[in-house]
DNA sequence: CTGAGTCAGTAAAACGATTTAGTAGATGGG
DNA sequence: CCCATCTACTAAATCGTTTTACTGACTCAG
């Protein structure tokens, strides 16, 4: 329950008034011309060549004067353009969707766009609604951010992480075989062969492919990944729990392992607590690899060796592929996939498996 | 560079082609009504009581047949109503404004609102621009967060940890006083009497008030803060590496202190790493205070102490707030400053000081 | 039978721009 | 001197609603 302290009446504002923005019609009248005059000078319409210099610059000075602004609805309804775009996010704060909208943002205002944000914390119904919303709103297009999106709004769309084949959306995505054989191939390198992995939860877009990609380059590069030593992740708390539940899970089967994999860095701390309560160091009894690398992968205590995606840069070219599609019309080609690429991050929490080839110390249960 | 993989023909789509929406117009043409009726009708306007229920049902029907959906835009500009508030975040991705901004949108959304966020990352030029983009926007009521704002734009402003006099802003702040002493007292029955303390940087707005606070509880309390170990965070990184830099600079002084006050929670990551490698154990040798309580604190190892903020509390009232404003028109009283409460959140980064009136164990250099 | 009051709507203005299609007057070429 | 062209503009339509101010047809009381 919030206190209150103090009350202030608005006329004592001692500020300038901040009156009512000029009109057209106004600013028209006030220099005798008629409104299309002035939209055709400010707008510089070729039509406008025929004003002779002296009238547009008493037009421009009026503007100045006035401070005229173009009403931003007006103009909108007129040109049935919103410069506006919608972003469908799980959850701001997730440490994820908020770096991939910042760079959505910074390439978005620049271009003189603006971009509501929708988080539907996994909802079905707000899932529905939302994008029905936003397409209410007059954006000219969405991003869906990690988010099944399925519908047909007859509008651009890019989908980062998304790997649905949908009509009219882009996906852009990691390139998940790489990242794999990244990760694993410095694994093996320590002498890592038995791994264990933490998969995503049904609704991450990416929890699918990922697992993919892991199992079959584990396979190419001959790690061994026992059946009972991949657990997804369960709930929907963005907070390391989950990690740490899957990874008692896992040492609760008593399949050894060196190293793990974990679907995400926060999953990957919450591991590592697990790990470390179960006796276990990190990174000397056991590797633990994060992916995506938030910030407070490299903050943690280890810093965490992760998969970095490039959020950022993923948001900007979600942002671009958007901007791009509406300039191009509807009924141009689109790039079905973009793909960028990971990179391995190599910090604290992995190191050399314990003795080359001596027998995996026996879990504690 | 990302890869394109395949183009498609957006014409190949198979879903329904989500054909142009119907305006009022032509529902009312179909009807053989003018648009005046429908509108009465759908809008449930008094005036329309005399139509007969018959009609009525006509209409109804027929919108949802054809999924009529009043244009946004229009009806915005009619009414002078977008519907539509604007937030001011120094960058979203940094744990506290994307909790704030999440608080926001809860409110926001159910009440029917959306919102723009444009991130200034602390830049001049973005900070005097954006307000004005918004305005010009339309949006009928802004939201600073952690944001000084100065503008007097003729719309109800609420500022989040806003803590200056400005007219038509009403500040949101936790109560700083009471912040201090829990921290404080907390700290001293725990056996400190010397305290180091990290500030913020200037841009911050609760630097200030913070510092004030801590300050002069520490005075009351009879904890001592040395005048060499009070230093402020130094560029603006919202990585721990600013904390880690304050914290050596804190040692290099030589003034003994047994525990140490972090401007916030990311800070606190940095000087616990800091004091780590100057040969110190936390908590053991120096406890470390943290604040915000953002996610990673309570991942962190050791999980951080720290002075919780209800960041999305924040949020919300900041939303409740302007749309109450929004909603009393411009000449109504408001509130100038709505004060919210702070929590201390106990976890594994401070113990009880170093032996019961024991020298303080000297710094390495 | 008249006037007032309902009923069931409609026409037109407004919101604030942009755009299309003119127009009145000056200039100029033949 | 006549027609065409150019100059410097403007009227009106349009975008899709909402709102104000009507209207014509009935009904009913007196």
């Amino acid at each position: 329950m919030p206190r209150r302290n103090g009350n202030r009446k608005n006329n004592e504002a001692k500020a300038a008034p901040a009156s009512r923005p000029v009109s057209l019609k106004e600013l028209a009248a006030h220099l005798g011309l008629s409104p299309t005059t002035l939209s055709l000078v400010l707008n510089d319409s070729p039509l406008a060549r025929s004003i002779p210099a002296g009238t547009q610059q008493r037009i421009f000075e009026a503007a100045r004067e006035f401070n005229y602004r173009p009403h931003f609805l007006a103009r909108s309804l007129r040109a049935q353009r919103s410069f506006t775009l919608g972003v469908l996010v799980p959850e701001l704060s997730d440490g994820y969707s908020a770096m991939v909208v910042n760079g959505i943002e910074e390439y978005l205002l620049r271009e003189g766009y603006f971009y509501f944000v929708a988080s539907h914390r996994h909802r079905r119904d707000l899932l529905d609604r939302y994008p029905k919303m936003l397409l209410e709103r007059c954006v000219e297009g969405l991003i869906a951010v990690d988010t099944p999106y399925r519908q047909h709004l007859g509008i651009p769309v890019a989908a980062v992480s998304g790997h649905e084949d949908v009509p009219e959306v882009t996906n852009i995505v990691l390139n998940h075989k790489r990242a794999a054989t990244l990760a694993l191939e410095y694994l093996r390198q320590h002498g890592h062969e038995r791994l264990a992995v933490i998969k995503g939860q049904d609704f991450s877009s990416d929890t699918r492919v990922r697992w993919e990609a892991i199992r079959m380059t584990a396979k190419r590069l001959g790690v061994l990944i026992h059946p009972k030593l991949a657990v997804p992740l369960e709930g929907d708390s963005p907070s390391p729990e989950t990690g740490y539940v899957a990874t008692q899970q896992l040492l609760a089967t008593g399949e050894p392992f060196t190293a793990l994999f974990a679907f995400n860095d926060i999953s990957a701390i919450g591991a590592i607590r697990a790990l470390r309560e179960a006796g276990l160091n990190v990174p000397e009894d056991v590797s633990v690899v994060g992916f995506d690398d938030v910030d407070s992968a490299s903050f943690h205590n280890p810093a965490l060796t992760t998969v970095r995606q490039p959020l950022r840069e993923m948001g900007r070219l979600a942002a671009e592929t958007v901007l791009q599609r509406i300039a191009n019309g509807p009924a141009a080609p689109y790039p079905e996939l973009l793909m960028v690429e990971p990179e391995l991050i190599i910090r604290q929490s992995t190191a050399k498996a314990r003795g080359a080839g001596a027998p995996t110390r026996r879990m504690r249960r």
